[in-house]
DNA sequence: TAGATTGCCTAGCGGTGCTAGGATCCAAGG
DNA sequence: CCTTGGATCCTAGCACCGCTAGGCAATCTA
């Protein structure tokens, strides 16, 4: 509904995303560290007090912010699985889409999945989001399943990426290997070696 | 050098790794976030200065203890791989027992590769510790390179492992999966579902 | 024993998350 | 018009954080 009610309320809402997006935009440029409850207030031009009728704490400001990035996700992934019909390579596709938004916005990944904030237990609609982007992941793996659970399956791969993605961050990895990294994955866990062929092997045991 | 010089010297280094240890196991018990300069020297019965006189600042003794880690993993992975001599066997044991490491000593693990401290440029010697590290776990995976770089390769399954050692940790994947989860993901990145002989899924159904 | 060195503590700085209490503004009622 | 009630916002402060200056006491050297 694009009308919330009074005209304060839209204010209020107005000022919510204001500190939303200054959060964030503090945290992709300075760290996570940087983001004080004086800083803030400051970037936004208001006093401390004003952010704790947004939000409970400041974790809270962090988890709505990675409420955000769960959503850009999901679309991110989807696209990318569904830019091409061929299984193979919208596997491939997705897989690199994750990487590619987890190094753009270090931030934001770093508050869906490495800060210690709980984002399951965050609010009661979350999960429903969050499993929707597991859905998406497994989608994409799931035509290479074989025998073995898809679910399990599509926790690896998830697994593997998170890795991926959180090493490469910290530079512990060599950034220039980044494409055959992604490659070599995929084309592993799809299970079979030229993956640009297709499906390839379809049944090993009937 | 078992014998370090003045018995003041010997003190001093006993009073390094009483720190040190305190710090380990305040971490494990209470998170990294509970280990403040206050509590650390209340628990090793000194003032806060006296911790600078052994370490630089507080990123410093996480570090330290994150090199106790390395060398302890290194052991770790090395018994295992060494602990049988079928290759697929080895890999198996290499990476149930990283996942092992990480989840009996999440504190440590922590510290090692996934605190923003850079471990890599925190002393000069490091890098070679970490290189020892990252060569066990090639050695493991190198007889399924095949045709790919085993360099890569090796940095695609730390990734993995290291996704879903945090992941796990994180409470994000069912724990009760943990045994599939490595089983499926050294299964495929090893190369072929089915030479693996009994090692992991399978053959439970009968 | 006198002097130098070392080890250690108390006290304090600026910063943090977070909250209490009073001031101020704004919309509705007499 | 003025008054009143409620929402809004800020100043000030608490306890804690990492870290450091300065002084005191114990120890080693001569």
């Amino acid at each position: 509904m694009p009308t919330p009610q009074s005209r304060r309320e839209r204010a209020r809402e107005e000022r919510r995303e204001l500190i939303l997006r200054t959060a964030r935009e503090l945290a992709e440029s300075d760290g996570w560290q940087a983001v004080t409850t004086r800083r803030l207030a400051d970037s936004v031009d208001y006093s401390q007090p004003v952010l704790y009728g947004h939000f409970k704490n400041m974790d809270a400001i962090a988890d709505a912010v990675a409420l955000q990035g769960v959503e850009e996700l999901v679309t991110v992934l989807r696209d990318a699985r569904t830019s091409t019909p061929d299984p193979a390579g919208g596997l491939h596709a997705l897989a690199t889409a994750y990487l590619e938004y987890a190094a753009e916005h270090p931030a934001v990944y770093e508050a869906m999945f490495v800060r210690p904030t709980a984002l399951t237990f965050a609010s009661a609609d979350t999960p429903a989001l969050l499993k929707t982007a597991f859905a998406e992941i497994q989608a994409a793996i799931e035509p290479f399943a074989a025998g073995d659970d898809p679910e399990t399956l599509t926790e690896v791969l998830w697994s593997a990426l998170h890795g991926q993605a959180t090493l490469t961050q910290a530079t512990r990895l060599r950034p220039a290997n980044h494409t055959e990294r992604v490659a070599l994955l995929i084309t592993r866990l799809s299970g079979n070696s030229d993956h640009q062929g297709g499906l390839g092997r379809g049944h090993t045991r009937g």
